[in-house]
DNA sequence: CTTACCAAATTGGTAATACCAATTGAGGAA
DNA sequence: TTCCTCAATTGGTATTACCAATTTGGTAAG
């Protein structure tokens, strides 16, 4: 279903049949999985693969190994932040309703609060990076093209101009965890100039220095974003 | 200098070795690094454990490995996101000025927005564990310890009682980053009174669901925090 | 029956070796 | 120069072996 570049479909199975096994065991925090050997004997994998898999859960905080012990499954509270959510959609789990609108939700208090430092802080460089975007985006949407990056850009872009890299970091994670639905947003090519009228709205608003008028134009931009995500979930409720 | 449960000495120190080993070379985007064949050799280590690394680090976002070509290094904008900089920290590599900053004023921006959330969205419940945490920093302070896992516990309650688990993982990820760093803070003891009345007041807007109280009780209080962190800066910038 | 102790099995951590498949790049043929 | 061929390189995987520490079970002493 998504296409996982940069992750070998061997390795990137062992983790999603892995993390579903641990949900399906309904173990709890401090719970102790099967032994590497015996995982590796049930998911017909060397140990080798099995270990670089725990590795990649473990950094992700969502279990434990201790030496000579076993392994362990964290508390949830410890367990990883957004990184393991956006391994997960990665990996073609689906988020829960719940997990989606809190996606969305918290999604719309970074930008909002990221779109006023950078009208705050706006450098010309940055909004001469807003300006070719822009312009590359008019190129595919007149070429009838789908402009789903382009969009992650500006957006992106709008954080780099806070100057935080930590804030574009974070904010990143969550573009890179809903690229397959953004380019399901512009598939069919209606929504992608009203979406970049506003896109323009927000580049003069922080060109000119002007926080409040950025962060409106912005929340006015991703209520229509969230209303399509919303819509979505009425959809997979219905069984669509 | 940093404990690190559940993650062994060697593991950790590969990780850690490899981080700025791609850091000194002044690798760029794009560029390849070592085979593996050839960073095992580099770092007496077996290759399965360079590939368990490895694999860590193409999780976070900071590599790529590419079948039967090499392994790359990912471009800025497609690295990791905040996990890598939670790994960093917890191997003891230290933030830079610039970093430190960033995730003091992400830190911020996200309690001030959770504390409004949780004025509005409060049950009982929420309340409820926000009295059993400052309870349970009473008795710390009582008996001359340090409450600083009181003091993380708090923060994430308060998150929590947004509703969004979302939320709470991210600012979760602060949490564990700068662990050693609240230690030192509630270290001399003479700073967890005044925290505690700040908490106090936190508790009580939210409790009577006074979002414009508890954000502004928030920033106070962090103010106070973030003044220590600037002053560390200073320190390490003298030399000290 | 309880306690203390010892030994074997289990477990994660590491290393070494081998093989596969695909990419890559150099060298030769047209 | 262009195109083709083939061997070296590379990441992916599996197998085997050993280590050290923990667990576990039973045994013997109290």
């Amino acid at each position: 279903m998504i296409a996982i570049p940069a992750m070998g479909d061997e390795r990137a199975n062992l983790i999603g049949r892995l993390l579903p096994f641990i949900a399906h065991r309904r173990l709890e925090a401090g719970d102790r999985l099967p032994s590497e050997r015996e995982l590796a004997e049930r998911f017909a994998a060397s140990r080798g693969a099995v270990r670089e898999a725990l590795a990649v859960l473990e950094a992700l905080r969502i279990i434990e190994r201790r030496p000579n012990s076993g392994i362990y499954l964290r508390p949830v509270e410890r367990q990883g932040s957004i990184e393991a959510i956006v391994l997960q959609a990665e990996l073609g789990i689906p988020l829960t309703e719940a997990e989606v609108r809190e996606v969305v939700e918290l999604r719309r208090i970074l930008e909002m609060q990221a779109v006023r430092l950078a009208a705050e802080r706006r450098r010309p460089e940055d909004v001469q990076r807003l300006d070719e975007i822009l312009a590359r985006t008019d190129a595919v949407i007149a070429a009838a093209g789908n402009p789903a990056d382009e969009d992650a850009a500006f957006h992106l872009a709008m954080v780099e101009a806070t100057g935080n890299h930590v804030f574009l970091r974070v904010v990143n994670a969550f573009y890179l965890m809903s690229r397959n639905r953004r380019r399901a947003y512009f598939a069919d090519g209606s929504r992608a100039p009203l979406s970049q009228r506003q896109h323009r709205a927000m580049r003069d608003a922080v060109a000119e220095g002007n926080p409040d008028g950025a962060e409106a134009a912005m929340g006015g931009h991703l209520r229509g974003v969230e209303s399509y995500w919303m819509e979505l979930l009425e959809k997979r409720a219905r069984g669509d």
